[in-house]
Parts: structure tokens; sequence; C-alpha cells
DNA sequence: GCTATATAGTTTACTGATAAACTAAATAGG
DNA sequence: CCTATTTAGTTTATCAGTAAACTATATAGC
């Protein structure tokens, strides 16, 4: 898709943002292993790169920046393909614990394997220094927008 | 969402891009007229940027890159808001035509006007020329993601 | 200790995306 | 010309997201 000329960097910017995600989603959910959503890595590698052993869907919710209703779906299929285990929180009658089976680690495993090349084009296509220099401008974005939040 | 410090650069950088997204795309849904979605705006859009009069739902449906399916129903919701017309077309038996109403046009510039002060933010929080240095590192990102699609 | 409020999780209705199967029409090749 | 293939658009099933209503339990204030 072109741009017209006159449109406002920002918004170029934004557009060019949205189509790498959305080249990069394609991408991951067409190299995950079967039954593996990206909804679902991101739950699993979430768990595994804070070091969770236990966690409660809504705290999971919370950092993956989801709703409890996407949350209670996502949950469902990973523990229908038996990679997580949900039970009741024995402190708080509302609450659940989410935990991953061992077959949930290794499917994880297997996840960053297959997702590896996927991002092997950007890395071949700007160097780390590059990466560097357009980092912290990324961030500050986020950081721009996650403010205006409210 | 803080990172592990160990993650490989090019994820942390597809991360942070895909953060922006989401915070972008929920922004924008929030501000957008009642009743026009994103992935409606962004077929007013086109057809207004391109200068399009007339245009057929498959060809829309590869420039902003969604499946002929979810332009069907993107369309459909469009219509029935009066915002776009969609005939026969006179030409080829399987093919349709999609027209902006007057409507149309009009929606598509209150959306640009509650739009920009979204994008506000982002030009505070960045300058012009780290927008100008950001850009062509996006822009190789994307154009190697799209070679490698095959 | 009650009551009011907040929080956890589920459910429902809706939007939007994909992939795949399908219908109908156009086109290419023999 | 007829057949085979391609193309346009729709439909169906599935997944994922939101917002909002709902149930059940915890907690804070009086």
């Amino acid at each position: 898709m072109s741009e017209a000329p006159d449109d406002p960097i920002a918004f170029v910017f934004i557009n060019e943002v949205a189509i790498i995600e959305h080249l990069t989603r394609t991408a991951a959910e067409r190299a995950l292993p079967a039954g593996l959503s990206l909804a679902g890595f991101v739950v699993l590698n979430h768990m595994i790169r804070m070091r969770h052993e236990r966690r409660a869907p809504a705290r999971i919710a919370n950092a993956v920046q989801v709703t409890k209703g996407a949350m209670t779906g996502t949950l469902k299929r990973l523990e229908a393909s038996g990679w997580i285990s949900v039970t009741p929180d024995p402190d708080d009658g509302r609450g659940k614990v989410v935990m991953l089976t061992p077959e949930g680690r290794a499917i994880r495993e297997t996840a960053l394997k297959v997702l590896t090349p996927e991002f092997a084009p950007v890395q071949r296509a700007v160097s780390d220094d590059e990466m560097r220099l357009a980092l912290p401008i990324l961030q500050k974005v986020r950081a721009a927008l996650d403010a205006a939040r409210d």
C-alpha cells in the first residue's frame, strides 16, 4: 500500500508499525505448532520468562494486556491441549491458579525454536546498530501512548 | 510488560512494534465515530487517498491486506451505514463495484479529524528528526518481511 | 457484624480476522 | 466449441479480541 505524500509523518510511522505487526503476527501464527495460537504462546512465554510457577488468570490478563474474557477463552484452549492446569485458588474462593504442565514447557521450547527463523529476515535486513538506534524511539512512542491512555 | 534481558534484539523490537500497534488500534477504535470501525475507515480512506472513484471488492481486499471473506463483512457493514454503495459490475458478471456515497466521504473527513489528536502523543514524544531516523529502518524491516512471505 | 463496594472469573453479543469449501462467471487451450 | 482452470464473491467454522452484564467471594467502613 503506497502512502499519499502529504500524510503527516506520525501517520506514516504508525502505518508502518501496523504493517510490520500484521506480517509478523501472520508469519508467527503459521509457524507455531498445531493447536498453539499466538495468544496461547504469549501466555506460556509470559509464565516462563517471568518465572511464575503459579499465576492467577486476572494477573496474566493484565500483564499481556487483554480482557479477562479473552483470557478465559485462551486458558480454556491451553488447558484442553494439556499445556496448563487451572485449579481453584485455595486462598481465595473467587480465584483460580494457572500452572504450566511439563508438556506446556516443552511446547513453549518448540515454539521458540520455530519462531526464531521467522525473525531471521528482520535480523538480516537491519543491523544490530540500526536496531539499537530505532528501539529507543519505539520505546518513547510506546511510553507516550501508554501515558495518554489515562 | 518488562523484557527478559536475554531476549534477542529482534524479538524486543517486534514486541515493541506489537505493543504500539495494540495501543494505537485501541485508541483509534475508541475515537472513531459510532458505527465506523477501523476496518471500515481503512476502506474509506483507501478509496479517497488513492482517488478510486469505483473499485472491486477483491482489489480493495488485496490493497489493505485482508481476505476476501473479511472484506465481504466490512463492506456489508459500510453499506448498511450508507457510506458506500455496492452494485454489480456491468462488465463482469462475477464482480461488484464499490463506490463512496457523499455520506461516506463526510464520515471519512470526520474520522480523520478525530484521529489526528490521537496521534498527538506520538508527535509530542519524538521529534520529526527522530521519526525520519526510525522510519527507513521500519521500512527496511517491512520490506524484508514482505519479501520473506514468498 | 452488616452492608456496601471491589475484585475474580464467566458469559453473551458483536466485530473482525483466517482458511477452506462453495457458486457462478470469465478465460485459456486444445 | 467445449472443457479445464482461474477469478470474484459468499458462506461456514474457528479463533481472538472488546464491552458489558452477571455470579460469587473478599474486603472496607461504619
